[in-house]
DNA sequence: TGCCCTTAGATGCACAGGACATATATGTAC
DNA sequence: GTACATATATGTCCTGTGCATCTAAGGGCA
């Protein structure tokens, strides 16, 4: 933090020191003015082997007709957290969901108004919570992500618009407003990167599942296969898993054991 | 992005529609003011095997006396990572440097004056550019961090203010302004995380270095020892060395060989 | 009922990488 | 030369993963 900070003259409290005062005066004076600073949220869920989140469309310009992430301004009282909960809230009534900060954004000109700074935050939830949510809110669209790329490295990714009920239909791929295509995709890279050595794979399921129901959720998050054995071995012995004793129920086939996500104790 | 942005009525270019005044009018006051947002930035390097900063001691209040991190306030046209570099320029006459998002610091008290959002970088120099801006800059003072935890969960750091020369007085640990212990203990988990899967550590050391060199470095970061035969290996597998031809000069002991960074092309 | 299909879950083995120990090489100090 | 320090190479053990095989347990269907 520097020693002088940036006030409107009108606001001030204190009446200035003369060296103050100088060095204020030699500011540029488009320094005095402030940045908005808005909360974007991503959204997350997998559905049926496939990453989707959650969208809606603009009605005013900047970028009309294009797809945004739910997103709104901080404000003056607000942590950023509680802002980012507060939008899951009034436009997915979701509460209780996985949040963690993602990255800031904040070019010039992302947004073509005037300056807005972005603080990005991804939730995650389970196929349940996020398709009540959809269904809930009559603004907000399920869409598909497709990540044109391997691994952790690369930029933007695409999204498909699809009906409410994920599994009916697929349109052409989707224009995203501001540089929320870019935002998803330093999404994707985070919960990739993070997906070895922390729960986010059990944030996207119910209370209980098989093993192939994570092995599935892990599987979309990578966008690769995995080995069943070792993903088993391995998941069993990381001690975040407990086995409920109940199975499947209805399926035909053999019924696997069902699981929950046990937090681990300190290591 | 929410559909209307908070504007002060006196900067409107455009009359306001009337659902638009409606919309506004409805708006709390408060969500009109902005909060600032600048940059701090932790500039980090190793010196003789313990991980040091530059810190700069507050003059005015708040926070007077206590020592903080490097920052400034984001000028309104301004990128946030040109606001970090514009920082290191100014303050340590450091160009070129590496620097990276860390995360953004937003609890609305953690300026007692206003709001203040800001978004925290850090920065890698070698010891040589790391002493050179600290002798070069009369305000930055060179500060050891101690972690205080092990592994990557952990809080906020200790900081020992240290003489311009690393390598001669430890005073008592001083009292870090704002949240900046938490920036820095934020910084010191995220490069052990970084570590074994980029190129942290060579940002750390000047262009040619032996094999002890890069241990003793990514030993500093993490905090404890590691085994020397399988680091050995493993670097030299990574395909990010490579052998300069070159040895030690001076040495006390038989010299090792001299290596270079080279950026791993696609693999 | 009996056979077939599917998925669950266990076991064994090969392979790769890291931890650790040992042995050899190469410089300086005396 | 000898002592000493570090560099560098080699080998062994252990662990985790990939892959293959085998058995278990459900439903579908003739």
């Amino acid at each position: 933090m520097p020693r002088s900070q940036p006030k409107t003259p009108k606001k001030r409290a204190v009446p200035p020191e003369v060296t103050e005062r100088a060095f204020l005066d030699s500011y540029d004076p488009k320094a005095f003015e402030r940045p908005s600073v808005a909360v974007d949220v991503a959204l997350l869920s997998v559905v049926d082997g496939a990453l989707f989140t959650l969208l809606l469309q603009r009605a005013d310009h900047p970028f009309k007709g294009k797809w945004s992430l739910p997103g709104g301004f901080v404000r003056l009282d607000e942590p950023l957290d509680a802002a980012a909960r507060r939008l899951l809230a009034a436009k997915g009534k979701l509460t209780d969901v996985f949040l963690e900060q993602l990255y800031t954004f904040g070019d010039p000109r992302r947004d073509p108004r005037m300056r807005v700074i972005t603080v990005a935050y991804y939730a995650l939830v389970d196929r349940g919570r996020f398709e009540a949510a959809a269904l809930g809110s009559p603004e907000l669209s399920v869409a598909r992500i497709d990540v044109p790329w391997e691994g952790e490295t690369g930029g933007p990714v695409d999204v498909h618009i699809e009906d409410k009920r994920p599994d009916v239909e697929v349109r052409a791929p989707a224009a995203l407003a501001f540089d929320h295509a870019e935002i998803l995709g330093t999404a994707v890279k985070r919960i990739r990167g993070k997906l070895d050595y922390s729960p986010i794979g059990f944030q996207l399921l119910g209370s209980t599942f098989t093993l192939l129901d994570l092995q599935r959720v892990h599987e979309s998050i990578l966008g690769r296969p995995l080995n069943k054995d070792s993903f088993r071995r391995r998941m069993l012995a990381s001690g975040q898993l407990e086995a409920t004793g109940e199975t499947q129920q209805a399926v035909d086939h053999r019924p696997a054991e069902l699981y929950r996500f046990v937090k681990r104790s300190a290591v």
